[in-house]
RNA sequence: GGCCCGGUCGUCUAGUGGUUAGGAUGCCGCCCUUUCAAGGCGGAGGUCGCGGGUUCAAGUCCCGUCCGGGCUACCA
């Protein structure tokens, strides 16, 4: 999509109008939302899902995904937040058209960097001149000291003029000689009724002398959010204004500062937010858990997408499990809810396998290699999950899982397709199939006690050795074991079927005993029969 | 305290005046079966936050109320 030249940036200081950019219909057609996250720490799943409703609903209409980062809270700035936002959200698969790391018609797309290009400035100006903004000095303890006066006289709490909102022009211009620090902020007019039209809730009216006045430059000259997100949504020609509901309060602000310019308000939609258990809002200290946690545990792109996006959306009919072009297709903001959601990990654990379970065998592997290529997954599985001692070892499990797939791509196939069923996320892949790998693979004490110690397990292990020569295929190996259960004089398989389960394999639950048997083959079988043959003797 | 948003099985949801309030997950049971899954079938689980009102008829409309949440920063 390609922007006219200087669209999106205001006219250089000469030039007096600073209006609507010209950005033409092409543009002014098409849906462009942004995700304007804040780089102050991780990524987790409150800013995924806000990050994915965009997406989505930028991909529904064929329109532009913004990133841009609002690094104004030089305090909070954190130098890694903007990486992890960008691999997290690349490893999901939500991808921008435009920001920091791809450029875009509206560079920069950093708000630091876009001050300091001075692209607030004429807007700034202009507010002030036109008298919808003004300087005030207070102090922060004259700040303090009215908020406490207001909290205990149960007033309003806000800013709604103290002293410098109608300060005489010659008191402020004596404080600007002063050189005293001051912030610039938006004068609310008073005594109106301020409208602002949701998609999701309809008409929210505000009285007027309910708001007060917002800073919008801070004393060290760097915007606010107030300021900046929405002159730079209008500047990029954003078109609806997604955000999660905790902005509703300030949205008669925002409301007001595009009508000050004389800009279009672009379409507010407040999306309901993920609440932790408690029902407050997610927050790093309140069980917000980091994204890439998610992806450490095997969770697939595909169905964190899809699951989260259920939250709070939904196709209108009863639709569950979804591949992310029927997300894309279905996805409409008449389906969004007013209503919060919480985050249900048993669900995600279904999906996650719904969507496991649809991969083809080849895509299944692939997968876990992935997986087990990614560096966040060792780094997790040591540092971050408990307990301790036990979850390291996943680690090391899942990098020699990956090594012997990459030398045995073949066999790989083979037990894989009978793990897919099995597999609720990737890290669970060990347990279900790493005994394929070993040729003693660790041995259930529980189900040794109860199938080991049968008083025809040596027998039966002898018989399977010196049968192997004629065990290949699913359907040899189940011959050959009925053959043992008829000669032995039992009725039912079972006696026959977990002793050998367990002597292959270590567990009493897995895959179908024929069909891991024709996987495993006879040369793979010998060395596990054996060694339960030697157990059987010494334990009965 | 003020303003604003929300409230359907535990959880996620469908539902826009007339349905035995539907689906999903989780839980339980049955079937399949050599185990575990997956899959199929069935069950329990909701006085639609509560109280009024409008209407022949209300989860759906109106009023009130309660509860939960958000904002109330020179954070976003």
């Amino acid at each position: 999509m390609a922007l006219p030249a200087g669209a999106g940036v205001p006219q250089p200081a000469g030039g007096r109008r600073v209006d609507r950019p010209r950005t033409g219909n092409l543009l002014a057609m098409s849906v462009r939302v942004r995700f304007a996250p804040s780089p102050t720490g991780l990524l987790h799943v409150g800013a995924l899902r806000d990050a994915l409703f965009k997406y989505l609903f930028a991909r529904h209409c064929g329109g532009q995904n913004i990133l841009r980062i609002e690094d104004t809270d030089r305090s909070r700035y954190n130098p890694d937040s903007e990486r992890e936002f960008i691999e997290t959200l690349r490893w999901v698969g939500i991808d921008f058209d435009e920001g920091p790391h791809v450029g875009g018609p509206c560079a920069p797309y950093r708000q630091s960097e876009r001050k300091e290009a001075g692209i607030y400035e004429p807007y700034v100006r202009r507010l002030l001149d036109e008298g919808h903004a003004y300087k005030a000095f207070d102090t922060p303890e004259e700040l303090a000291a009215m908020r406490e006066h207001q909290i205990a006289h149960k007033l309003p709490v806000g800013y709604f003029g103290g002293e410098w909102r109608d300060a005489p022009p010659s008191k402020v211009e004596a404080a600007e000689r002063e050189g005293r620090p001051y912030v610039i902020r938006q004068r609310i007019p008073r005594g109106q009724r301020i409208v602002v039209d949701d998609v999701i809730r309809g008409r929210i009216e505000w009285d007027s002398d309910q708001i007060d006045d917002p800073v919008l430059i801070k004393a060290d000259g760097m915007p606010t959010y107030h300021f900046a997100a929405m002159v730079d949504d209008h500047l990029m020609g954003i078109t609806h204004i997604m955000r999660g509901e905790e902005w509703i309060s300030s949205a008669p602000k925002h409301a007001l500062l595009f009508d000050m310019f004389g800009w279009e308000r672009p379409v507010f939609v407040h999306c309901p937010v993920i609440v932790g258990n408690d029902g407050k809002k997610l927050s790093k200290r309140h069980g917000a858990t980091r994204v890439l946690d998610y992806m450490a545990q095997g969770f697939l792109p595909s169905a964190l997408k899809n699951f989260i996006a259920l939250i709070g959306w939904s196709p209108g009919d009863d639709r569950e499990g979804m591949t992310e072009r029927e997300l894309i297709e279905a996805f409409s903001l008449e389906g969004l809810q007013p209503s919060p959601g919480r985050f249900d990990i048993e669900k995600l654990r279904w999906l996650n396998g719904w969507h496991i379970r649809r991969l083809s065998v080849a895509e299944f592997v692939d997968a876990f290699q992935g997986y087990a290529r990614e560096p966040y997954v060792a780094e997790y599985w040591t540092q971050v999950a408990e307990p301790q001692p036990e979850a390291a070892r996943k680690a090391g499990e899942i990098a020699r899982m990956a090594e012997a797939v990459a030398r045995d791509r073949g066999y790989a196939e083979r037990f894989f397709a009978l793990a897919q069923e099995r597999t609720t996320v990737l890290a669970d892949l060990p347990d279900v199939c790493g005994f394929f790998l070993e040729d003693e693979p660790p041995m259930d004490p529980k189900a040794v006690a109860k199938w080991l110690t049968q008083p025809h397990a040596p027998d039966l292990f002898q018989f399977l050795v010196q049968n192997l020569f004629r065990m290949n295929s699913e359907a040899q190996c189940e011959a050959v074991l009925r053959e043992y259960a008829e000669r032995a004089g039992f009725e039912k398989l079972g006696p026959v079927v977990h002793p050998t389960r367990v002597a292959l394999t270590g567990k009493t639950a897995g895959p179908g005993l024929f069909e891991l048997m024709a996987v495993l083959g006879p040369a793979r079988m010998e060395p596990r029969l054996r060694r339960a043959l030697e157990i059987a003797r010494s334990g009965s």
